[in-house]
DNA sequence: TGTACATCAGTGAACGCGCGTTCACTGATGTAC
DNA sequence: TGTACATCAGTGAACGCGCGTTCACTGATGTAC
């Protein structure tokens, strides 16, 4: 069944995602999915918590893989952008929260899981974690607003229309946009 | 016309949004809207042209209200962050582009137009407008991506859910966060 | 000044579409005694 | 070991919904002569 719906949702886009094309997807009549899954909304939402583990275990893994704090966190930028380009349409379901049970406790333990790790970057672990909206928290947001910014322009098509541009503006511009954010040199 | 489709997005979404409602909500039938704009796509586009064109005039207005380079960077962006938190649905619609026509003159125009104004601030009146990919584009596609995706992320509920605690939120992180831009400590 | 005609925004009924949802049902699997 | 019953995923037909689109039409406005 998720199976089901993470293909359609890769091939349809959040827009075009129905329950009924799951349900045709995995073989089975319209009316199967509702032994499993209220309504759309708990569907997505299970789409959504399993996508951000996925983004927290690779940042995680970007994190490991550098050993400097500047490499550390130029390698979870790249994760980051590389996760939204090879899940197009998972990132955007990620963030639309109107169609999300954002009370769900999987969806809110895997999107702070993933925010934490960049967050332990940046600020460093001495801090306890804050709410997001305080103060203390900016250097971590603008890290994550540059990233998440570059990311959802290269899906709209800022960089050129279609993946294949998108992918290619990632890989000579993010390096260089990367560079100014850890330089501190961004602006010169 | 074009006003009635503006209360339908705003009220109901993009998502929400349909012909047949705008025609409702400008009191009249279901096939009207066909005499002026042969599909959804072009209505759309015609608002994302205008809403470019509201941004472009706000970014500009930004610069001017500010003297030192930095502070015009920072007015920009508050004033990027405040259109998008203004006009959520109209922010969401320039930004997808399976709805629009990419290849309408008038929004190219301003979209470029919206892009110019921050580039001119971020990398000078003297280097000629070059290809968004160019490496040279770099820091104006950094500040863009720092304060798109802060804002996104605000909409998003990153920072709370609903319109009022996005707002309340902007209020106190935007400006801590530009600082770390303009002042080129993002990372200490 | 008057007549004939073209243009064109809007009408209202009808169409097919895919959607989520309902309902009584079937049939396999597991469990209590 | 065998029988009776509960559970539950899945069926397939039917429902109403709002959608975009079509079609022949009406009626006002503008224009050519």
């Amino acid at each position: 069944m998720l199976a089901s719906a993470q293909q359609v949702l890769a091939e349809k886009g959040v827009e075009g995602f129905s329950l009924r094309e799951t349900a045709r997807r995995a073989g089975v009549s319209a009316a199967a999915p509702k032994h499993h899954f209220a309504d759309t909304r708990a569907l997505l939402t299970s789409l959504a918590s399993m996508a951000f583990r996925e983004l927290a275990n690779r940042l995680e893994a970007a994190d490991r893989s550098a050993r400097s704090r500047q490499n550390c966190i130029r390698a979870q930028g790249v994760a980051y952008v590389r996760f939204a380009l090879d899940n197009p349409s998972l990132f955007d379901l990620m963030w639309r929260a109107t169609l999300l049970d954002l009370d769900n406790a999987d969806l809110i333990f895997e999107k702070e899981r993933s925010f934490a790790v960049l967050d332990r970057r940046v600020r460093g672990r001495q801090t306890e974690p804050v709410s997001h909206t305080d103060p203390a928290m900016a250097p971590t947001i603008a890290c994550w607003s540059l990233v998440h910014g570059f990311a959802r322009m290269a899906l709209d098509g800022a960089f050129g229309v279609g993946l294949k541009m998108a992918r290619e503006a990632a890989k000579t511009l993010l390096p260089d946009v990367l560079d100014l954010l850890v330089t501190r040199d961004l602006l010169s």
